[in-house]
DNA sequence: AGGCATATGTTAACGCCGTCAACATAATCC
DNA sequence: GGATTATGTTGACGGCGTTAACATATGCCT
């Protein structure tokens, strides 16, 4: 999409503040990102940044959208790594695959979530986003549904239900409140879980064959 | 616990801070918490602040304890409402008690959870205060695995599940990310999914009865 | 009661931040 | 080649968290 290329000025500032931007975000967290800052660490005046972003949120909705973008693309290339899988596999492929991205990149995924609704509908580019990464799931839950292995309950309650899930899980890790020690590593729980509750609803959706 | 009556110079300074944090929380949402607002809306200078709380986040550390605080009482009192409950009606009364509460104070609910672990282990009293609510969640588990309902699987995984799911729920409920026009409101749903989550997981810990 | 330590609050200042206005310079297009 | 546009800079404003130095009230000790 954006050429990386430097040809003018100074470079690709937008794109290099984008770079300097996640770094920040995985070295010194969320909290810590700053327009100056970033534009220090390019090498650029403050106010240079506001040649390529309206504003800070304008910069973190678009860093969110990329993380939305990441996170498709990884569910895709998880999937096509298992092309012929059942609907149930393919679930527990997404919630396991959603878990890991999570916790692969904490601060990024945070950035994601951290913004309200409301600044979602100012940046449309990123709501699409959003929205495309929950589909896939909607799609693997349809599936399941379609073909009896799910409960007959609407899609949307099913896919809610497995978002809250693996998104619970994942902001916890994230936070830092998963620390016991007898459990495993987050993204083996999320791998567990996303099982766990197919399994269990799996057996749900068996008529109770007595 | 605090005295709220005023005495001396200005009144009772640090409940009245904590108070206008609440109601610009509530008011304003997270982000616009600002010492020096706090100052301005109770009427004191902006260093009044300081010889009560320690810095920022000792304050929102404060606020954060005291949520934990509230939702643990509120997690009893609605045990308490019914003495009597097996073991897996109360699993459900806390899962949907948990996202009540969390839907009813969406701004504090979020500072509960806004801070890194490094930030919690600075605060003891935060600390424990979370530690005592999941205390709470990890008790009815394990009575639940006692009695056969739940699957015989280590405590702290079924827990780490059962709050993933509310947490996740109540973290998408209060960042607007549940507005599909077909889904319940919130704290219905926080009901629904916990109450199927507890059958599919009764249902796995039966013996297969085939 | 008097006096002193302590608790509480104030003013001034520092450096950081996001953002705007005005100005400068490079790239591009007719 | 000159005008238009894109990009970047300097300077400034108000707001923020925080510190230092100073002021005043409270309450304890003898």
């Amino acid at each position: 999409m954006s050429q990386p290329d430097d040809s003018y000025h100074h470079g690709n500032l937008r794109s290099a503040l984008i770079g300097a931007a996640l770094a920040a975000l995985e070295h010194e967290g969320p909290s810590a990102l700053s327009l100056r800052g970033l534009a220090r660490a390019v090498g650029v005046s403050a106010t240079a940044v506001y040649r390529h972003f309206a504003n800070k949120d304008d910069l973190v909705a678009t860093i969110a959208t990329e993380g939305f973008e990441g996170l498709s693309q990884d569910m895709h290339a998880r999937l096509a790594q298992e092309p012929d899988a059942e609907p149930m596999r393919r679930l527990v492929i997404l919630g396991e695959g959603y878990v890991a991205y999570a916790v692969a990149h904490p601060a990024h995924y945070r950035l994601m979530f951290g913004k309200r609704m409301v600044e979602r509908a100012a940046y449309p580019a990123l709501a699409q986003a959003a929205a495309h990464s929950y589909g896939i799931l909607e799609n693997a839950v349809a599936d399941a549904i379609a073909s009896g292995d799910l409960p007959a309950m609407p899609v949307k309650m099913l896919s809610t239900l497995s978002w809250s899930l693996v998104h619970g899980l994942a902001t916890l890790s994230n936070d830092g409140l998963l620390t016991d020690n007898s459990l495993p590593a987050s993204a083996v729980l999320g791998k567990t879980f996303t099982q766990l509750l197919a399994d269990a609803l799996h057996r749900l959706a068996q008529p109770a064959e007595k």
